[in-house]
DNA sequence: TTGGTTGTTCGTTC
DNA sequence: TGAACGAACAACCA
């Protein structure tokens, strides 16, 4: 599942392949996938890529952006090639450039979309997102934690409070500060708030270092699996051995209807 | 075959 | 007013 290390990695990837690209033609091949009128953005240039939260921002040289959610199994791959194996058939929204290269929107589910809109619109598209943890202080943090009493983990996922952290680096975060996923947010002491936000930007930029985690079927802008699962301590983790040598077992439980893992000795 | 999976939105309840 | 919670969405897999 795509989150902010993943939308990261790909961002970060296309910042260095996209500018300067003229859109020749957007072919929608899935309608559900993409909104706004795509002809406006016909012979226009790409200026730049951002990031808020989980959502990515492709900026033109219009007032116009195209902005991207990946959702649940959304990728985002460019191709130069016409020898690419793209477009397969979880293809929803191929972008073509005038330099004959293409950008490829694929989606299982299609959950996922691509929309196009006025830069003055990003606000209200975006929606009342929370800060990004990584330009996240400890007072800032503090404050989020303390005025709610949800399970922490849930509050950590709750994109109007934070912004980007999913599942994934959320059960992580948690696991390396020892706090139980269940805790009630504003009952977590003062000193570990401060070591969860260290943590939490920890995983964050390892998971961006690592290239993001293909888990289920994320892929970067190159079409390439990341790295980030193969250094996961308890996602996934069920029934294995605590990796502390604790000599508990990872338990998984549901919260706010996803799969949670966690240590039950190590997290109190 | 049916239920599990899952990020966000939306509707309902307290 | 808004926090909290659960269903819905789509498609695959076990």
């Amino acid at each position: 599942m795509p989150e902010l290390p993943e939308v990261e990695t790909i961002r970060l990837q296309l910042a260095k392949l996209l500018p300067g690209l003229k859109i020749k033609e957007i072919r929608v091949l899935a309608e559900k996938s993409f909104s706004g009128n795509g002809k406006d953005l016909f012979g226009t240039e790409i200026t730049g890529l951002r990031r808020f939260g989980k959502m990515l921002i492709i900026d033109m040289d219009k007032d116009l952006v195209l902005a991207v959610h990946l959702k649940m199994t959304g990728q985002l791959i460019y191709g130069k090639s016409q020898k690419d194996k793209l477009p397969d058939k979880y293809t929803r929204v191929i972008v073509s450039f005038t330099d004959g290269s293409r950008l490829f929107f694929n989606d299982l589910r299609k959950f996922g979309w691509m929309r196009v809109f006025k830069k003055s619109q990003i606000g209200e598209v975006i929606g009342k997102i929370g800060p990004d943890p990584l330009e996240t202080n400890s007072s800032n943090f503090y404050k989020i934690l303390e005025s709610s009493r949800k399970p922490v983990k849930l509050l950590l996922m709750d994109q109007t409070k934070l912004a980007g952290v999913g599942n994934i680096y959320a059960n992580e975060a948690l696991f390396l500060t020892k706090i139980n996923p269940k805790k009630e947010a504003n009952k977590i002491k003062r000193s570990e708030v401060d070591s969860l936000l260290t943590n939490l930007k920890k995983v964050l930029q390892q998971g961006i270092k690592f290239g993001g985690a293909s888990d289920k079927n994320y892929l970067d802008a190159y079409g390439k699996m990341g790295e980030m699962q193969e250094h996961f301590l308890v996602y996934g983790r069920e029934g294995e051995e605590c990796v502390n040598n604790c000599g508990e077992t990872v338990k998984k439980i549901k919260m706010g209807g996803r799969g949670t893992y966690f240590c039950p000795r190590c997290q109190k």
